[in-house]
DNA sequence: AATGCAGATATTGTCGACAATTTCTGGATG
DNA sequence: CATCCAGAAATTGTCGACAATATCTGCATT
């Protein structure tokens, strides 16, 4: 049942996350961002593109078409005539991350209030109360994909087509990046769906301005969440 | 004099700007996004990947790398084994320009009255009078650079590279775009001159949340403006 | 006359080879 | 011993050719 409830959002989500490759460029470009994502492919390392295309048995061009998307959501650095390397992820760029989420995802649960259709904030609440009861459970394998999820709602709420795009296929994979590779899975579980609960709330009643406001601070205290256990090192 | 102010003006945006191609897919990249911001390059037309090869005299791989970039800054759209167009211009399009423009350069104002040092202040200052000189003698051929140079300003005082890379190699260039399209030099100069000379205050005084209340007011005004003028068509 | 199918045409995707640039290596020189 | 320079090696940038896919054209069928 509740497994069920998760095949129906990955259902609606499918269309804005796309993950449908139709070129060897696009699953080699997939495949990469996974590799880099979850480590398999150490952050600061080299990406050498004849090694890279023998490894996945592709021409060297369609690694460098791969390399130039992954360039252009952040998740490498490319310097002419030199090479590509993955980013390194420091505390600075986690602030400066965070930083624009904020100001992104704030903005798109004010749009969100205005645009979402009744049946849209429907299956909000109910995903929400699907989370809790899996919080409830202690399931907490998927509490990380509930609060994923939720965000992704709220920005496709929006209808706002650079928002989505710029988070959903940038942002998004960074912060996972900055997840995955500090090894959180999910933090701060409980208080964070209470403040979930409240945007929800604000978004039901149309209002914009508090839906932002609340939105911001939630990814505030995120962030504040994890640059406190970021420190530890 | 005002010219040189310009000058140094240029030189210390350079960096961020950093036109200087050295490469083949550089050079074509920037001439394409020139000819498709200015209207050369007609919007909603399809960019045929022999024709430009032909017309700008490099080879189609050189042209298909220019093409991803300009994917990437959301100036064409393109779909797998058909090809590439450019975007058209809509008024939701703009609404929603405008919209991530507020949240964004709200944000960038707010984080630029903690992070700018207090020469940068100053030369923002300075600016800001050079530009109220050059309105007063009507120069109108410079207030669109004025207005384009103060919001970098502060966008790269920021200090964010996340927000300045998204705003100065992408969103900006659509803006660009829209203004060069629609026919619209520099709209509502004087009003808009009192807003920036309030934000400038405000990042003086180092109050971060007035400077993001302002910078979004400022944006959102324009927004409106422009609207108006775009019923007319 | 409208629709659907099949071949022809054109366009994009992929590949391997060559050119240009950078980086490495080793030896000469102070 | 450190530094600098030149040639060698390796890497990225660019090119033209071929393969795969989509689009167009014209004919047959209803």
């Amino acid at each position: 049942m509740s497994t069920l409830s998760i095949d129906i959002r990955r259902q609606t989500l499918v269309k804005y996350l796309s993950e449908s490759p139709v070129t060897a460029a696009d699953k080699t470009f997939y495949q990469l961002r996974k590799d880099i994502v979850e480590g398999e492919i150490q952050s600061g390392s080299k990406l050498s593109e004849t090694e890279l295309s023998t490894r996945y048995i592709v021409s060297r061009a369609v690694v460098r078409e791969a390399i130039n998307r992954l360039e252009a959501c952040h998740l490498v650095e490319r310097k002419a005539n030199v090479g590509a390397r993955v980013v390194s992820l420091t505390p600075e760029g986690l602030v400066q991350l965070y930083q624009v989420r904020e100001s992104l995802e704030g903005m798109a649960a004010r749009l969100a209030a205005v645009n979402m259709t009744d049946s849209e904030i429907a299956e909000l609440k109910s995903l929400l109360s699907d989370h809790f009861k899996e919080v409830q459970q202690g399931q907490s394998y998927y509490q990380e994909a509930g609060d994923v999820d939720f965000h992704y709602r709220i920005i496709v709420g929006s209808k706002n087509e650079h928002l989505i795009s710029m988070l959903v296929n940038g942002i998004y994979h960074l912060v996972r990046m900055y997840r995955v590779q500090l090894g959180m899975a999910g933090p701060r579980v409980s208080t964070a769906f209470e403040e979930h609960k409240h945007i929800v709330q604000a978004i039901a009643n149309r209002d914009g301005e508090l839906a932002e406001m609340l939105m911001r601070r939630h990814i505030l205290y995120s962030k504040n969440n994890i640059e406190k256990k970021l420190q530890s090192f």
